[in-house]
DNA sequence: TTGTGTGAAACGATTCACAGCT
DNA sequence: AGCTGTGAATCGTTTCACACAA
C-alpha cells in the first residue's frame, strides 16, 4: 500500500464507473433496434424498458458520458448510438484470434454478431495438428506453433480462450507475450496474467452454480411457508449450530446430519460423488 | 407487482450477499483441486491465491456461511467442500434442458463439467423438425412440440436457452408456464419474466465490447503518456475532445465544447456500418 | 504464535427527488 | 408540461485492522 500507487496505476483515473461500461453494450444493442426501426428519439423512460434497466440508473450512466439528451424531449437515437460506439471504441475494428477450436470454439467462430459489430476473427488457432488447415466457419485452423506470428501480422490484441482448463494459463501466457492485452476466457480456470492485461470470464457452470443456490432457496422456503412453524424455518444465522442451514435441506433431507464437527471427514468425502470429476472439461470448457 | 411483499419477497431475507454467492463456485472449484491432491488444509491466503481473490474477501464470505475454520491452523478441505456443495444446492441434482440445439447448444451439451456436479441434462429441445431424433451428445434432440411435457415429466427447473435471439422470449415463456423457475440465456435479448423467476445471461458480443472498451482506453493512455499533450489521442474520430470529462463534471460549468449539438445526424449514420448488422445473430447468439 | 472471524471504515453503485432546460 | 441531469441519501461490497481462539 504504502509503495506509491499499487498494482493497477491510474487505470481507473478519468472515469466512467466499471458498473456502467458494463451496461453500455446492453443500451447500445436496445438502441440499435430502434435505430433499426427508425425510431428517432426516445426518453430514458422507454429505452431504460428496453434495456431491462431503470431509467434512473440509465440516466446517470448516460451523464457520465456527457450530456447527449435534449430536457423535455429525451435522446437522439441515432447521435446516441453513435457516442456510445464511440465510447466503446467500436468505430475502429478489432481483430481477434480465438484459441482452442473444440465444440465451443467453432461456435464462437461461426457466431454472426461477432463480426457485427467492431470485432472481426482474424484467425482461429489450435493445437491439434489434425485440426490444422481444416475449415471452420470459412476460415483454416492454424497451428498453435504460429500463435506469435499470427497475433503480430494481424495486430490483435484480443484473444478468446476456448481451450481445455489444462491448457489455458499457458495459452494466455503466449498470447500476452505476443502483444494481447485483453483475453475473454471461457476455460474453467483463474488465469494469472501481468498488470495492464484485462481478463473477463465466461464460465457456464459458475452460472449454473449460481442458480441452483436461489433454486435451492426458493424450494425451502416453498416448504417453509407450507410447512408451518418448523423449528428454525428462517431462523436466526446464529453462529450456534444447525440454525444456519433451514433453508439448505429443502426437501426432506435430515438438517441434523448435515452438519457435524468440523473434522468428520468420512462425510465430506462421501458427499462428493465418486466419479469421474475431473477439473478439466474434456473439450468444452466453459 | 405491490401486491403485499412487494417483487422478490424475502428472498433476499437471511442472507449471504449475492457477491459473496458468485464467488463460491469459485471457490469451491479452487478446493475440489486442492482436494483431488490430498491437500487436508488451507489457509485463507493461500486459498484466495488459488481462487484469484484477496484473503479478507475469502474470510469475509466465508463468515457468512458459519464459522468452518480452525483459528491458527486454516480450513479443512473436505469439509468446506462438502459446506459449500451443500449450500450452493449441489448435493442434490439439477436436471437441465438446453433449448436451442445449434453450434452453441450443441457446445453446452457435449460440455463435459456440466454433469460432473450437481447439474445432469435431462433433454435437448429444437424447434427445427429436421433435427429431431438427431442424436447430439449421445441424446435425441426432441422437438419444441413436447417441450412442456418434458418439463414437467422430468421435473426440470432450470432451463437453459441457445436459440436465435428472436425465439428467445418465447421460449422462456413456455419454459416458466410449464414450470421452470431459472433461466440461464445465451441469447442476445432481454428478457422479461415474472418476479420468482431468475434469470442469469451470458453475452459473448457484450464481453468483448467491455474489453475493447478498456482496450482502447489502454492505447489512448499510452498514447497520451509518449505523445505528449495531444488533444485527441485516443483516434476519436468525432469533434468530442471530451479528453478530461472529469468524473462527474461536478463543479456545474459544463465544458461545452467538448460536446456538439445533439442534432449531428450524419456523423451518426455514418458511424454504423453499412453491413448485415442483424441483431438476431444466425444461429449462434451468446 | 498463527491465522480466523468480525466490527468498523472506506468505497462504489443505486436510488431518490428535484432544479433547470426545452 | 415534460424529461433530462445531478446533488444527496441509501444501500451493498470491499478493505482494514485487531481481538480472540487454537
Amino acid at each position: 500500500m504504502a509503495t506509491g500507487r499499487t498494482h493497477r496505476p491510474a487505470t481507473r483515473s478519468r472515469g466512467i464507473p466499471e458498473a456502467t461500461v458494463a451496461r453500455l453494450p446492453l443500451y447500445l444493442r436496445a438502441l440499435t433496434a430502434l435505430s433499426e426501426r427508425s425510431v428517432p428519439t426516445v426518453s430514458s423512460e422507454e429505452l431504460a424498458a428496453a434495456a431491462g434497466v431503470n431509467s434512473a440508473k440509465l440516466r446517470k450512466d448516460f451523464s457520465y458520458l456527457g450530456s447527449y439528451g435534449t430536457r423535455g424531449v429525451g435522446y437522439d437515437v441515432e447521435y446516441l448510438v453513435y457516442q456510445i460506439s464511440r465510447e466503446l471504441g467500436l468505430t475502429q475494428d478489432w481483430p481477434v484470434v480465438i484459441v482452442g477450436i473444440g465444440n465451443l470454439g467453432a461456435a464462437l467462430a461461426n457466431y454472426g454478431g461477432f463480426s457485427a459489430r467492431g470485432f472481426r476473427v482474424a484467425a482461429l488457432i489450435d493445437a491439434d495438428p489434425a485440426m490444422a488447415g481444416k475449415p471452420v466457419a470459412g476460415m483454416p485452423v492454424q497451428h498453435t506453433d504460429d500463435l506469435e506470428k499470427i497475433i503480430s501480422e494481424n495486430g490483435v490484441s484480443i484473444g478468446v480462450i476456448a481451450t481445455p482448463a489444462g491448457a489455458a494459463q499457458q495459452v494466455s501466457e503466449r498470447l500476452i507475450a505476443a502483444g494481447v492485452t485483453s483475453i475473454l476466457n471461457f476455460a474453467p480456470t483463474v488465469l494469472s496474467v501481468p498488470d495492464g492485461v484485462d481478463v473477463r470470464k465466461v464460465d457456464l457452470s459458475i452460472e449454473l452454480q449460481i442458480l441452483a443456490f436461489h433454486e435451492q432457496r426458493k424450494a425451502g422456503e416453498e416448504a417453509a411457508a407450507a410447512g408451518s412453524a418448523d423449528a428454525d424455518a428462517d431462523g436466526a444465522p446464529d453462529a450456534g449450530a444447525g440454525a444456519s442451514d433451514g433453508a439448505g435441506a429443502g426437501t426432506g433431507a435430515a438438517p441434523a446430519a448435515a452438519l457435524m464437527p468440523p473434522a468428520g471427514r468420512a462425510a465430506a468425502a462421501a458427499a462428493r460423488k465418486g466419479g469421474p470429476d475431473g477439473d478439466v472439461p474434456a473439450v468444452m470448457p466453459a
